[in-house]
DNA sequence: GTCTATACGACGATAGAC
DNA sequence: GTCTATCGTCGTATAGAC
């Protein structure tokens, strides 16, 4: 792998369990095995690069990992379930979360720069969309399917907060458990 | 009002737009026209207990005014809908959400202190027994009713990220439209 | 492309005068 | 109870050798 994708990699994932503001350049590349002058030279513009270019790596992790599955299962509910299941077994295996939630890496939104917001707005969006085409399939209409997909991503985004202030695992499954009542007869 | 509760007040709003990381002592010094002597006076250790203080009157604001509503409105349903209509105003006039989100000040949580911690996670319990005990007067079972406060708990944090990500109040708009159907039939 | 050395400011925290 | 002055550390970022 290459010096660049090494550092987002790493970055990351330092970002998720930490946040931004609490990950220093200095404890990323240490836990890389680089100095400054090799991060300097692949993100010019600093921390701030690397943070935008991780969201953008995160992006693709996570759209891909979703499409899969909601590729594989035939409905909306089941294809949740399995997400959410994958979810629970990783903070059950790790005790911490490392895809799809964007907030635990910036929660400071409302004061933070465009092109970070941006990143993060694309990302819900596109997670929203992955949603809404599927219970389209399962056939709602395009509105209702929009106003449901982002229910899912609040809900599902603000489990795992619950999750990691509790310790536990629990919030996520009971919202699997209660989702099912968003997909009935609207 | 006293010293110490002015540098409470003045520090949770801070807190809140910028998060517990990005804001530092001198902007709250100086927000407050105080220096440093006359904080470390009130907490002696430092940044951490100001920010328990601020958690802890948080809760306390939030708790009373969500208690209010919820006593003067008939069903679970309507009081959410006031609530997360109150929300919306304040986010149309000020951009941003003074209250009832705690994700927002410390997204953090997985490396956390566990004092801090703990009082998100007392916080987070007793909004979810204000709409669990207010279920339960509409007629569910005390398990169904704790099962969808913690989905309205989830969403509604999922959803103030979401508003405060696009610069749009139209997520908790959603969300309030979309809610009722988790009240229904289970 | 990676290194070392360094600049410079901000941070949280402390000491001691008043 | 509030002030000023100061400490030590760490933050991001830069310059220049190799």
């Amino acid at each position: 792998m290459d010096t660049k994708s090494l550092i987002i990699d790493i970055a990351t994932a330092l970002f998720q369990k930490k946040g931004y503001l609490g990950v220093g350049l200095n404890e990323i590349l240490k836990a890389c095995n680089l100095s400054k002058g090799s991060l300097y030279h692949h993100f010019p513009n600093g921390k701030e690069e690397l943070l935008i270019a991780c969201l953008h790596s995160l992006y693709e992790v996570i759209t891909t990992d979703m499409e899969e599955i909601f590729q594989s299962y035939p409905s909306t509910q089941t294809a949740t379930q399995a997400m959410i299941e994958k979810l629970v077994d990783q903070f059950d295996r790790e005790g911490m979360i490392t895809g799809y939630t964007f907030s635990s890496i910036v929660s400071e939104m409302g004061s933070l720069s465009e092109p970070v917001r941006n990143a993060c707005a694309r990302s819900f969006t596109k997670i929203e969309e992955i949603y809404s085409s599927k219970l389209v399939a399962d056939g709602f209409s395009k509105e209702t399917a929009n106003s449901i997909a982002l229910m899912m991503t609040a809900s599902i985004e603000g489990g795992i907060m619950l999750c990691l202030t509790r310790k536990t695992s629990d919030p996520l499954k009971i919202i699997s458990q209660v989702l099912p009542n968003l997909l009935k007869e609207f």
